[in-house]
DNA sequence: GATGAAACAGCCGAGCT
DNA sequence: AGCTCGGCTGTTTCATC
């Protein structure tokens, strides 16, 4: 990992479809000498997956949330492959603190997230927070 | 948008660099089709960009966490600039309840968290719940 | 939206430093 | 040993139907 790689990253990270021809005279190396690197790149798994950021609202994902769970720890072995298998949910963590599961969901209208609140309750008590706006969207950590 | 297009959706999703030729032999339709069906989604707006999955710990990023923020909105003109400037903010969110701010943020160790935090108390009343584990990690939304 | 032709990029070899 | 330059294959794109 050096500077080369770290560039590379950055640009893959503004464009994962960029020819490899373009990398390589941007960090002035061959193609061969680059497509090696993210094949190495590729292979120790600091690049995870070539995927595309998609816009929510244009897709009908209207309400964006975050849901506090204050769950007990028995419940945890039901719970996670329960928040596994729900497609709405962009996101769970476990996290320090009363409210022990911080959840990202994403859904078409209030009404939805609603029903999905509800089977929630079964693992525990939850607060959940809409949001409104986002100052900084999304996106993944800088290389 | 077809559920041609869902598809294309969902396997660029999967892997950003599939060759449009593989594309097209999914969706039983010719490359040329299939090209413009993706330049429209990038024109619409839809696909807002290709990006990587990277992995934050190969990268030295050992802290995950959200940071609530409790902020007179007197302040956000100063802090929207603030909190965009910041690299290691990966999301920053305005939300309902009383702690109006929820950002996400990424370090590799909590010295630079703890110092990070002390740069928003300026702002107001913070309260931070570090990630322990991700049973659902980051992704898009499901088309 | 499909077909065929041209341009382009990516892959793999040989030669070089 | 690694990088650069060459030719070859496969993919993308454009014009036409």
């Amino acid at each position: 990992m050096d500077q080369i790689d770290v560039k590379l990253l950055k640009l893959l990270q503004k464009n994962a479809r960029a020819p490899v021809k373009y990398l390589s005279g941007e960090v002035s190396l061959s193609s061969p000498a680059v497509s090696a690197r993210i094949e190495r790149l590729e292979r120790q798994g600091v690049i995870r997956s070539y995927t595309l950021e998609l816009d929510p609202l244009q897709l009908g994902y209207h309400i964006l949330a975050y849901i506090h769970l204050d769950m007990s720890p028995a419940e945890k072995p039901k719970f996670i492959p329960f928040i596994q298998s729900c497609p709405n949910v962009l996101e769970c963590n476990c996290v320090t603190g009363n409210y022990s599961m911080l959840i990202k969901v994403s859904y078409p209208s209030t009404q939805e997230l609603d029903s999905f609140i509800g089977r929630l309750q079964q693992f525990g008590k939850t607060e959940t927070q809409i949001v409104f706006s986002s100052p900084v969207a999304p996106r993944g950590v800088m290389v």
